[in-house]
DNA sequence: TTTGAAAGTTAGGATAAGCTAACTTTGTAA
DNA sequence: TTACAAAGTTAGCTTATCCTAACTTTCAAA
């Protein structure tokens, strides 16, 4: 019974910065949205729009935005995926926190969710080893 | 004076499964190119004039085609890019075979020197470490 | 030597994701 | 209350990458 709406990159990476805009700011405002990915605003107005089609965010034309519950859904697994492999790139293999960030950026997008729950498991077993 | 070409992850595709084929049958052709990416003949066609414009490989129309030393010291990369995510991936979070390989494929778009090597002394430093 | 199947190319079209520039809406400071 | 700046939208364009279908080239078997 899980949809899995299958989705670009691009569209990863709005509702991932659309979920960080909700934490900070309750909601998302697409100027935020803009500027978080170095877009310019009418390329977010019509990903809005898309999202909007897609059932993942709640949205009108000059409102503000929030995520519907399948978006939050998936705006969490990303985040986690960011989480994880920005803990292993900076505190296992030692890459700088900018670079590192970076990287988890690039990578959460090709990482399924068995992988990562394995390395979630390795980075503990590393972490439970040496003193 | 590293000119780094920044391709996509499409035409590093390309030059990955022509540095495989050349191994195989010493030089690539286009049916072959499609068939292991999946891709239609036209799709192909397309694609390898833009290889060539770049400079990455030798080609005419109708002929056969290798990797110019550019292309191929950037096919090595991906190469090995593959090769370490795809051990990390197997023998390190014990991934079946087959996802390791898809999963190392889509991750070897994502990721930069610095961390691969990183990595690379990481998997050794495991392997060094309990019988 | 011919010829036909396989391989390759080309043309035209679709889709996704970005841009700029002109326009509209919103909300707040005077 | 208004008017104006900031925010948002729309239209039209570009680029990259794929597709299909029609056409051309190649080469090897008869």
């Amino acid at each position: 019974m899980n949809e899995q709406v299958e989705l670009s990159e691009s569209m990863e990476n709005y509702l991932e910065v659309i979920l960080d805009l909700e934490k900070t700011n309750k909601v998302a405002r697409a100027k935020d949205i803009a500027d978080q990915l170095d877009l310019q605003p009418g390329t977010v107005s019509g990903a809005l729009k898309v999202l909007k089609e897609k059932g993942l965010i709640n949205y009108s034309p000059y409102s503000f935005i929030t995520l519907t519950s399948e978006g939050k859904k998936i705006a969490k697994l990303i985040h986690r995926r960011h989480q994880v492999l920005n803990d292993f790139l900076q505190h296992v293999l030692q890459i700088e926190a900018d670079k590192a960030d970076k990287t988890a950026c690039r990578m959460e997008h090709a990482i399924d969710e068995e992988t990562l729950e394995r390395l979630v498991a390795f980075i503990e077993y590393i972490n439970s080893c040496p003193r």
